[in-house]
DNA sequence: AATGAATGAGAATTCATTCAT
DNA sequence: TATGAATGAATTCTCATTCAT
């Protein structure tokens, strides 16, 4: 998204840029964010951001991108992490707590992603999504499938399901985090608290001998 | 809220300025709504706006009540058409199944709301709130007390936790339904999924002869 | 300059007017003293106030002209209370004192006067003055004719250079009274101070036997 | 005060808009003065205006800074014109007249100082004076107690008492001279006609041998 | 490639005045 | 005569974007 000027431009001066949208982008709605305010904390031209970036918009998008793939890092690291051949449960606690690490360690990408579903156009949240080639939800949905062949997840609960109540439990603590209502650590208990009702809704009841569900 | 020229205005214009600012401020957010739009939308000069309200805020204001009013009103019908003394379960789905309803009145008014919960300006939704007088996920969490007085929620689990989950779940849909991804029977459909697996999560484990709990 | 409808109101409401509009015009610029504010606070229609006067401005012409009378009044009655034949540096000291107690009776009226001077059009003092028909400097150049006659005011001194100095000096202490800075007792002996002043430079030196002034 | 954008402009078009927000400025009121004529006259943007300027009021200071730093040049030039070691009255016809002679080179420039003397906006004249770091009458004042201790003042008189009667002379006169009532030179002659009374009336009376006062 | 001045549309809000009832 | 709703022009100020250098 960003033009090729951006990627050429010295590192220093490109971590200056990013580091004022950041701090603009994460501080106001998009609306009232202003490029003049970047620019000018950048200590850059106005003028330059245009060469840098079609427009706000897309400048926008970059930076999302950017919270996106550190998200992901931290959550990819998270799952390494975890033991040969993890449960669904354990997968999903580690995922979602390890993406609230990066609020550790920089708060505003995670604000950034909160006020992205928040003060988006309707529409334009397609558009950047569809923009990025974004997951989400869906990711979940997919682990929730494995989950239920695995039989860790009653097989009469749909996937899309679970993966909503999980979707929704993370993004009720990871709006409260990125509001800095809840520290790092009270936002990974209380999602911990959560996720174990989640699980006890979840998970098939004790296939104890010859048991029918129904 | 309004002032009183609003309320002497006749029904038809006054509706056609209603119109006017749900479709403006269901559409956008708080800061991007335009009363200058809407005033032209509605056909009436700018000025006369502020005959009507003090400013854009108490504009803002008066639907968002007009809208928590019609929610309520359709909580409060399908709580009482329950049967006497009802469980905690089914207070929650008659209620919030209910507030789905305001959809098929007018979408606009749910998605009001909805960006509500959404624009998250530091202390502006409190300034709303507290204009307001309002409450939401606080009154699920005290249901949610009730219910585990009575046994129907596992009292290890916190109140506040139970009703952030239910909230959670609640708002995923709500949102949905909203942007008219879902359709309300959908949304109905849908949201007495989630609960279902939400209500396994929450009550007691059938306390049989002597069974230990997990 | 009032409308006949005006003078045919009862006694009541037209004080409310009179007051809500002193109050107005006196606190803050007739560029930003506002009708609706006025009319708000007498408790009558806004759209009366053009029943009982042309315009803002004619509004203004008649609270100045009030204020110019009730200030003629002072000063007059101040006058007569002199002994017979008195000098003239007796004269102004009581006009001008006597002005000064205008204040006491109702310091808006004073307030009135002085941001007359201070922020009308240049163009529109000159409409005002001349739709009025009003004195000032002018008076006291009479006086000053008359005091130089009788030979209590040095010859070689025009009578307008005598009008100005005491003129200004009046204006300055009226200006602070006016503003608050000053209490009535405060003006009056400050004025006092400046007209001793006045007194020294402005009579003709002791006459005393074949004396050649310069 | 202003940008830096405003002095790296074109010497012509930074004339240009001195011009047009002199004009504006010194023939009405700061809050009836609009910065929309100001840009048309100029024949530039109405968002270029605030390119170079903060915001109206920084407009408005600056042109005060200028008339205040013009006025100065001219009352300095004709101080040290004066002989070595000038009496108080020396100074003070030459300071003031020479003040006078702002209107020279440009009227609209003592007409913005005199307007502003008259704007009364409660604490507004401290906000700017604040801005600005500036004197006034209370210069004036130390010249006085100089003037006493050196015996050109009757040492009965208090110095602020003479400062006002100076100061409002000079304003008498200057008010004039702005609104073009005068000309320069009918207001010097106007001006020091004024100053002789008053040094009458200031000096000591001729100390000559064994002389009583009053 | 970089600059930063220029632009003009658009924002909220205020107000004197008119006019139909 | 009294009302008060309606109007529209005016206000200050902001901003993304363009463009000449």
């Amino acid at each position: 998204m960003p033009k090729e000027t951006f990627s050429n431009l010295p590192e220093a001066k490109r971590r200056r840029i990013i580091d004022a949208a950041l701090d603009e982008f994460s501080a106001d709605s998009y609306g009232r964010a202003s490029l003049t305010r970047i620019a000018r904390q950048a200590g850059i031209a106005k003028g330059s951001m245009y060469q840098y970036f079609e427009d706000k918009f897309a400048l926008y998008c970059y930076l999302f991108r950017l919270a996106g793939e550190r998200k992901l890092a931290f959550i990819s690291e998270a799952i390494q992490a975890l033991g040969p051949d993890p449960d669904f449960f354990a997968i999903l606690k580690a995922a979602i707590v390890g993406g609230f690490r990066l609020a550790r360690e920089d708060p505003r990408l995670l604000a950034l992603g909160n006020r992205f579903v928040l003060d988006m156009d309707p529409g334009w949240r397609e558009k950047v999504m569809a923009h990025l080639g974004i997951k989400g939800e869906s990711t979940i949905e997919e682990w929730a499938r494995e989950g239920v062949r695995r039989g860790e997840i009653d097989p009469r609960i749909k996937p899309s399901t679970a993966a909503r109540l999980i979707w929704a439990a993370s993004e009720s603590v990871g709006q409260e985090l990125a509001a800095g209502k809840l520290s790092p650590d009270q936002a990974e208990t209380e999602f911990t608290e959560l996720i174990d009702v989640l699980e006890r809704g979840l998970r098939p009841r004790s296939p104890k001998k010859g048991e029918k569900n129904r």
